[in-house]
DNA sequence: CTGAAAGCGCTTACAG
DNA sequence: CTGAAAGCGCTTACAG
């Protein structure tokens, strides 16, 4: 049915071989036949069988993304990132998500073996321990945002905690005296790093001012509680910062139900620039990611794992910094954005 | 350096035509030996190569996503449908985006060829004449809201119409006079089912009602233009209906600067439900589109025309209902959600 | 029920 | 510079 590298020999009088070779770029053939073998393959619409190619040359020229269960933004930029990175390296992008736990997680990572030749894993279920039992020690991989240390894995992550101590420092600055912070879920690695990122700051910038932290899980419902308890408490925070942004439109919710107004009464501030941040009223002041970035960079790091196995891990995990974007719920006279450094 | 059938064949004193037999469920194996193999290939690890299979198999357990440039909920959700259903068919996900224009996408599908066995398509530049040159007849594909008529492929469109023409009968219902209609772009196909939406349930249901049309573009901008000229004219309109949502909240910025309070002194409703629409203020009706149920039932349908390459295509394209999705900008008594019926 | 052998479509030493 | 041949790791008629 398909046209082969043998009817392309054929039709132009020369071996297999030869086709191969020419088609390969390989300067073992004269310009003359590589040209004549060339446009016989075009005319034909010859395209190599990506399968005998990779069964012999033991490349698929394809990566996969592991990616957990997601909704929105994050993961579209993320991939949109990743696949045009891929594709100007000339890569395929194998991806599987929605997977929700340890088991299926596992599962989609072994239902990768031998499809790809590399990994790009974004998963809270990945750790140490389930990438010794799931990915192969050959499998070159990068793993996003994992608290993952050590020379084994090669790790990108984003700065959490440099964005939240730049906001929160942003929230005093502007000269609110005391800033209460709504954390996110104990065992997820963002939320960690961006409480340390608040402490830190509250500790070198407002040493004396009292540090509170509300309980939250990344949702909107827990900042919509957390707003609830900080408007009725007794000595209400003049600034509030949510480790992320559905959770501080939660929290405005609930301001607003309490006829608190924002920024006057109570500034606030989340993490992650989510589209919404700039529609709800007042806009959200927030940390911005770059995650097409995040994407593009992990793809990058990858192909060269591909392409030099041999390369060792060296030092710290590289981190991608954030931007703060001052919008109105933070009461600044300034707005605009600003580059996180780190402290 | 992999192991390979022939080590579990060795192992397991068989020979490796008996191993493939085992591990692909053949019946002519006894199960006692089929067990052995099983827990000698389980204890070595052994995973086929999936380039070897593809090559004798003709089959790559593979489909392939073409999707244009893209942002942000709709491509995350549908993609989301589209895995979902994949991992249930036991079928991998190579996905192509960020294609901008009519050579790109060429490339990208020519880029896929022989790495999967049917293709999912969503593309603005993709047209008959387009996949005559670029898709070979024996590659199944499946078309995402495609205006591409005719038995040659199989199309599965969002119902935009339907969704269209309930939206204007509810803010009719709701007891606004005159439904003013904000358009998208001209050669958009779902921009002109919505329009003809609008237009026929005017003429069915307020035969008497101004048809008002203004040109946009689907950006933000392009509604908040349509707004502010809609606010000034002489006979302003009781309702506005915007073919997507970005521009309903372009709409309601102009409504908003005017002086004019929403939905008192105007209606307002978009298409899309795009996660932004709950949180503008007042929260915006609008119609909501299932993304994730449209990428499953693609799937679904593209692995129905793998199995069985010879079934014919017959009648109309399949369409996905659309919801009405009540919220406050649109000033009805009730509210909730209605699922679309076509007229 | 089991095995030996052919063959899927490529690439690449090895000769010439 | 070019070709004949081996071989990548599987599956599947074909014998037995």
């Amino acid at each position: 049915m398909a046209v082969t590298i043998r009817d392309v020999a054929r039709e132009a009088r020369v071996s297999v071989a030869s086709v191969s070779r020419a088609l390969n770029g390989s300067p073992a053939v004269t310009d003359e036949t590589r040209q004549r073998i060339a446009s016989i393959a075009a005319r034909l619409r010859y395209v190599p069988h990506s399968a005998a190619r990779s069964l012999i040359t033991k490349r698929t020229q394809t990566v996969g993304a592991l990616l957990p269960d997601l909704y929105g933004e994050f993961f579209s930029e993320l991939i949109r990132g990743i696949d045009l990175a891929a594709r100007s390296k000339g890569l395929h992008l194998l991806v599987s998500s929605s997977h929700g736990d340890t088991n299926e997680a596992a599962a989609a990572l072994r239902a990768m073996q031998g499809r790809v030749d590399g990994m790009l894993i974004l998963s809270p279920h990945v750790d140490a321990a389930f990438l010794r039992a799931n990915l192969p020690e050959a499998v070159p991989a990068v793993l996003l945002n994992s608290a993952l240390k050590g020379a084994q894995h090669d790790v990108l992550n984003i700065d959490n905690y440099g964005g939240a101590y730049a906001m929160t420092r942003h929230l005093l600055d502007a000269g609110h005296a005391s800033v209460a912070f709504i954390g996110g879920p104990e065992d997820n690695f963002d939320a960690q790093q961006r409480e340390r990122g608040y402490r830190e700051a509250m500790a070198a910038f407002a040493p004396k001012a009292a540090v509170k932290v509300a309980t939250g899980d990344f949702g909107e419902e827990s900042g919509y509680r957390a707003g609830r308890a900080f408007a009725k408490s007794a000595d209400r925070p003049r600034a509030v910062f949510a480790a992320n942004d559905m959770m501080a439109v939660g929290c405005l919710r609930a301001f607003a139900e309490s006829g608190l107004r924002v920024p006057d009464d109570v500034a606030l501030a989340g993490f992650d620039d989510i589209p919404i941040a700039r529609y709800v009223t007042p806009s959200l002041t927030t940390v911005h990611v770059r995650i097409a970035d995040l994407g593009r960079s992990a793809l990058e790091r990858l192909a060269t794992a591909i392409e030099k196995p041999g390369r060792a891990l060296h030092g710290a995990a590289p981190m991608l910094a954030c931007e703060v974007v001052v919008r109105a719920s933070s009461g600044g006279k300034t707005s605009g954005r600003t580059t996180a450094k780190r402290a």
